[in-house]
DNA sequence: GTCTATAACGTGATAGAC
DNA sequence: GTCTATCACGTTATAGAC
């Protein structure tokens, strides 16, 4: 048999990619059965409503993001440049696609035109990234690892809000605005090799 | 007689505002019509394709940025601070309507979707910015108002990354999220008062 | 679980009257 | 310069056969 949950699964890889592609209103069920060789209506058999596959994505995306920040912080709890690599991972990854934008950058760029629940879960995705990098920027300064000005809540907005926009500008422009950014704010934090 | 042009920029007005609340592919000419009073025919007349309103569109973002520009520089030639505090104001200005984001995010958050012309004046209107604010972060160094470390091409790219990634920010969670980006960016450059 | 067929609607766009 | 009318097409979604 292929395995329950197959096709679902494959569904939703394609949505997350057209979504980082094109937007939540650039993409339809036609584009996602015919990248996937199956029927329209199969695509509606998994997910009856695009409302219910966007929210599978997002809800997706924050598991994902707090199995990869355990994985991290298991791993590298005591080394914050190994943290900060860990997560600026995250853009970074969908740049191997030039036009591909961060999940997050993509979901508040396109808030307005989300469903509700979608919504919800956009703000909790961004406040769990936020909130992580806050603690390890205070950690790192306190360990003496980091050296920067202010709450480290401000300065995890601004490393936030950058990353992400690097991200965006990168697909209008190229990946050197995402990697530029990345030196900027490592030379900012006092630890560029 | 109702000033030729008028019912033209009305268009372009509505559809610039439809742009920041949704994304290019988040309006029609149906949203433009129903908002200006008008018939889809109408705006058909004055933009024959969307191609046409969307290049128009940007066409003029460009145009008013290099006023703005030039209106700053004549102002306030001598003052860093000042020229950088009419900088930020262009994204500000458009978070009044809190739904609203900046152009030049939305607008390189939708770039896959663009038609190709829209694409190329995207792609100048980020140089401009980008470059316009490398020039003054550099002015700002040398007469010793701005501190900071690194070339001022990445210190600018950084900066323009975070406002714009802020902008979105702001859409989805709150204005407080956009100012308090700022501090942070003002902070670093030692200017916070 | 996937298919065919189809419905209801929105969208970009055009023809031709006024 | 704006209108009515209409078109071809894409999109979301459902019914029912296999």
């Amino acid at each position: 048999m292929t395995k329950e949950g197959d096709t679902k699964d494959r569904i939703l890889d394609e949505a997350q990619t057209l979504l980082q592609e094109r937007g939540y209103n650039g993409f339809s069920y036609k584009h996602i059965s015919e990248r996937l060789g199956v029927r329209n209506a199969a695509v509606h058999y998994h997910y009856p409503a695009k409302a219910d596959l966007g929210e599978a994505m997002v809800h997706r995306f924050r598991e994902r993001f707090a199995q990869w920040v355990q994985h991290l912080d298991n791993k590298y709890h005591d080394n914050p440049v190994k943290l900060l690599d860990g997560f600026i991972t995250i853009p970074r990854s969908y740049m191997k696609r030039i036009d591909m934008v961060c999940p997050l950058g993509v979901l508040e760029s396109n808030f307005n035109i989300l469903p509700e629940p979608m919504q919800r879960e956009t703000r909790h995705l961004g406040r769990d990234m936020r909130s992580w990098l806050t603690e390890l920027l205070e950690m790192g300064r306190q360990t003496g690892v980091f050296s920067f000005d202010g709450p480290g809540a401000d300065k995890s907005l601004m490393i936030s809000a950058a990353l992400q926009g690097a991200s965006i500008m990168a697909s209008a422009e190229s990946p050197a605005l995402f990697e530029t950014t990345v030196k900027q704010i490592k030379r900012e934090l006092g630890i560029l090799k």
